[in-house]
DNA sequence: TGGTTGAAAGGACTATTTTCCTGTAACCCT
DNA sequence: AGGGTTACAGGAAAATAGTCCTTTCAACCA
């Protein structure tokens, strides 16, 4: 079993076993809460744009307070450790695998590789002024990795390079992204700019033109974590 | 006795914790967690009105990812249980870290990613025909993290990128590499060609031209692993 | 059977949080 | 001293979560 995190996944599923464990609904809990009955709805926990919609820390409040549950009960509940008589009807339809758990590896800034004393002689890291990051930082468990094919993604991806691909991660202008098109085209891009009828997304190559689509030709967009070198 | 409750407080003081055991400031921690720096202002955590203002679930989980906190480590801030400040930040460089566990992650050829049958609706890997690759194929317990400053890595490597490099990974012409000279110069290239007395490095942006550097005159060479997007 | 209530989806509207922006102050480096 | 960066306060705009409203369906009861 892998560490518990806290997703969008996570927290919603602790919120209907919380409800469950009370013997209410999603909809009764947040009346219970002193919230709208609709609030918790399942139909709104992703936006019509597919966005992952959170519910608020004041929220999570407002239940525990209603349903008198602990801190500790609600990370019981996120971390996926129900009571036995709150079983959720799962809309379990694949099955999932954890995503790859999180390492700290030292970190440095590049411009500072040059200064002496944080290699050793080997090349290996030595020293003071080491900080941590953790890799992978990866926490979408339907992450799925795309082998690149062909030159066209030259010179940033090079054909047999592995990238990881995150259907949930935010996209942020500036973000590299696989998107699909309605038509069926996969393609690997920069996204330069959303709104809400296009996207723009320029091309790894820089001497490539950039591309404007409209949304509605958009299929799905996921963003891409790494890729191998 | 009663458990440890989630409240605006209590909420707000486990973000100053994590921060704090992380060597950063409120600000620093939004930053790192690509949130906008001024997130967590002490002045924006009531509203002009008096009303709390709660930090929402997202903004929680970035902060859980940037910094490579669990639901435990969420748990015990929430509670008030904090580890000594500064602990991690400018630390001495600790070795022997074991690599992050590889994990297997659904694979796909690019070429293949248009054809149907592969995705759902949403994006998400449907269907058969998934290979596995083991994800992050990391084994060198020397392996560290590289932050990318500046723009002469462009367009492979961005301001912010981080790279993951291992100095003992095997490294074949083709390979992205970082790279000290006896000098002190450390750059990150593509190593083009590897003789007994020469290594010719090709520059990461292909306008750039080749270098050619005397063996005696490399201190080091690493390759590079990974690299963020 | 008809009426009532709750659950849930979906859309529009409102409230709240985040982002963007500006300014000041402190600190560090050249 | 000047420039760059970070921390922090404060205001406006943008984005997002909650509320209100409507509709449909199911369950229950008289």
């Amino acid at each position: 079993m892998n560490a518990p995190i806290w997703t969008h996944e996570s927290v919603w599923r602790a919120i209907d076993a919380l409800a469950a464990e009370h013997g209410l609904s999603a909809s009764g809990l947040a009346r219970k809460a002193g919230l709208d009955p609709t609030a918790f709805n399942r139909s709104k926990r992703l936006g019509a744009d597919g966005r992952p919609r959170w519910p608020s820390t004041e929220s999570i409040a407002k239940i525990l307070e209603a349903t008198g549950a602990s801190l500790d009960d609600l990370m019981r509940l996120v971390a996926g450790r129900f009571a036995a008589q709150g079983a959720t009807k799962g809309a379990a339809f694949e099955p999932r695998r954890p995503p790859p758990e999180a390492r700290p590896l030292p970190l440095l800034g590049f411009a500072r590789a040059g200064a002496g004393g944080f290699f050793d002689d080997g090349g290996y890291p030595a020293g003071q002024g080491w900080d941590e990051v953790p890799f992978p930082a990866v926490r979408d468990e339907s992450a799925y990795a795309l082998s690149v094919t062909g030159d066209s993604m030259l010179p940033v991806y090079r054909d047999g390079d592995t990238i990881i691909v995150s259907p949930t991660a935010e996209i942020r202008s500036g973000d590299r992204v696989v998107v699909r098109t309605a038509e069926g085209e996969v393609m690997a891009k920069v996204l330069k700019r959303k709104t809400t009828r296009v996207i723009e997304l320029e091309s790894l190559n820089p001497e490539h033109p950039s591309r404007t689509v409209p949304l509605r030709d958009v299929a799905w967009i996921a963003r891409i974590l790494w890729a191998s070198q």
